[in-house]
DNA sequence: CAATATACCTCGCCTGTCAAGGTATATTTT
DNA sequence: AAAATATACCTTGACAGGCGAGGTATATTG
């Protein structure tokens, strides 16, 4: 990865939730597709993603089942819940507020 | 503070080189004059500040002198080294391919 | 049959933030 | 005169998120 993980830092749950707004996903794919918007610039390691998803989990933000898939790898697909596209909301203000000041900061 | 450390995090050092672009600053005076800029909303908290500062000073990104202040408290100052310079350009560089990103995924 | 891609997972380290505590001086309020 | 507030510095230890390193299992491609 190319940018700094401490940049991402913060973030991470709210891209998650970003891409879960559209359909229902699974790690992998959520990983794929960040990766291939971003140009491979950007990638949330699979230990930062397993670990977002257990916190998203126990608040309540995602709900989890295993895919029905007769073929292939196994998939635990997660979507968001309520709560979620409500902090998923709260996240991207806060974000916008965040931006906003770090800009007016740096010279 | 109203904006997520987490959101902060990786900017901080950035922040503090960025104020010390114009001029040698302080501790207390670098803190004060980012709560003046952001109305408050966003504030390094002492424990962070010095922290940054002894890791600054290790990458050789500032100097740092006592001041001769003849009354009130002791102050020490910090200066931006070349190599501050340098580095402080770069976090801003990918300060802003971060943000492009990040805005990027989220919808 | 080996390598690669898909797909999941855990453990334990590292690093930055910060609550809580401390020191010392100067000014303002009671 | 004493207490409170502002200025100004500092350290310790806990905590949380990122991630390197390791693991499992299935399907496809060379």
């Amino acid at each position: 990865m190319s940018i700094a993980s401490d940049l991402l830092r913060g973030n991470t749950d709210t891209i998650i939730l970003a891409s879960l707004t559209g359909h229902d996903s699974y790690g992998y794919l959520i990983n794929k597709e960040i990766m291939a918007k971003t140009d491979s610039q950007m990638e949330l390691k699979d230990a930062t993603l397993y670990s977002a998803f257990r916190r998203l989990e126990k608040d309540g933000l995602v709900n989890t089942y295993w895919g029905d898939e007769e073929v292939g790898a196994r998939r635990r697909y997660y979507s968001i819940t309520d709560k979620g596209r409500e902090v998923y909301e709260q996240n991207k203000a806060e974000w916008q507020k965040a931006k906003q000041m770090i800009d007016s900061l740096l010279v």
